[in-house]
DNA sequence: GCGCGAATAT
DNA sequence: AATATTCGCG
């Protein structure tokens, strides 16, 4: 009984600072209120039905989620992501986002429902911030010249140390808001990889370039390529001929490596995903991509991302 | 100084 | 593991 009582006052605490921060966050949205209609109404929305739930019944399951120790603005997405649930469905304004996001996030797995919600939230995030409030960034950019688009991205909290207004400043010594590669951007550095003639010819420059994602740098595509080239290479050595005897085989196509599950699966360019399989997660199916490289690789999991014979 | 890749650091 | 930063080189 008690017992009950002290649980129930702690969950009413924990909502009442829900309801904080998401008047907070309303606070900002407001002020883009222009921009980001929807999801002003989504936080509003979500603040009153905090509001009834704690005094109705006064039990509420708030989970204080949110991953990826993402980008500055924590802005409207954890809400999001909680009404994505609960009503959301009709108001699918996001197309702005371009480019097809559909497979990876598109599978879904009834049974991990957490983790298909990570994943939206996460590609959510990553479109949004860049689709973010900066009146300045014009979404005519949206538009798309034959599969090029240029994404945007609001860059004024990252790397501006002063010119910010108040808070976030990067004092001398403050580490770099760290950049998270969405799939939506992985895709795009592989299709630049690609054109660009392979991890180990294409230039983190040049990806850059080709990628054209406003505020992405040069380090950091760099940085990526490292990893990627790193995943890429032959694993090998330390640990042989293990546990992982059941990887995936590879083939060549083009002077590419791709997995052959892809291959076979006769998904030549991107788009059409582990049908059947639903990728989701795990084992087998998260894949760098195709790369040149003579070895035969078997990375780690995450960023799927379907494999396009190149043209080399 | 720039851009790169490798080595480190976080 | 994934990013960021630093270092040495051309």
């Amino acid at each position: 009984m008690i017992k009950k009582l002290s649980i129930m006052d702690y969950n009413r605490e924990r909502c009442g600072q829900y309801i904080e921060t998401l008047e907070e966050e309303r606070r900002k949205i407001l002020v883009f209120q222009r921009e980001l209609p929807l999801c002003l109404d989504l936080v509003t929305q979500a603040i009153e039905r905090c509001k009834r739930e704690i005094t109705e019944t006064g039990t509420y399951n708030v989970y204080g989620q949110s991953e990826c120790s993402e980008q500055t603005t924590g802005q409207c997405t954890p809400v999001l992501e909680q009404f994505f649930n609960i009503k959301d469905s009709s108001t699918s304004n996001e197309e702005e986002v371009e480019e097809e996001l559909e497979d990876e996030q598109g599978n879904h797995d009834p049974e991990n429902d957490s983790e298909d919600k990570n994943m939206k939230s996460d590609w959510l995030k990553s479109v949004q911030l860049w689709n973010q409030p900066d009146p300045l960034l014009p979404k005519e950019e949206q538009s798309q010249q034959m599969m090029e688009t240029v994404v945007k991205r609001d860059e004024s909290m990252r790397e501006d140390p002063m010119a910010n207004s108040g808070e976030r400043r990067r004092r001398e010594t403050e580490r770099k808001q760290r950049r998270c590669w969405s799939s939506q951007l992985h895709r795009r550095f592989l299709n630049a990889l690609q054109h660009l003639g392979g991890p180990h010819v294409a230039t983190p420059k040049q990806i850059r370039e080709f990628m054209k994602v406003d505020g992405l740098t040069n380090d950091e595509v760099k940085s990526h390529l490292q990893k990627y080239r790193l995943h890429t290479r032959r694993p090998s050595q330390t640990v042989p001929n293990n546990g992982n005897s059941q990887k995936q085989h590879f083939v060549v196509v083009g002077g590419l490596w791709v997995p052959q599950s892809d291959y076979s699966t006769g998904k030549t360019t991107r788009g059409a995903t582990t049908s059947g399989t639903t990728t989701t997660t795990t084992t087998t199916a998260g894949i760098y991509g195709a790369m040149a490289a003579p070895p035969a690789p078997q990375w780690p999991s995450h960023f799927n991302f379907t494999p396009s014979i190149i043209v080399e």
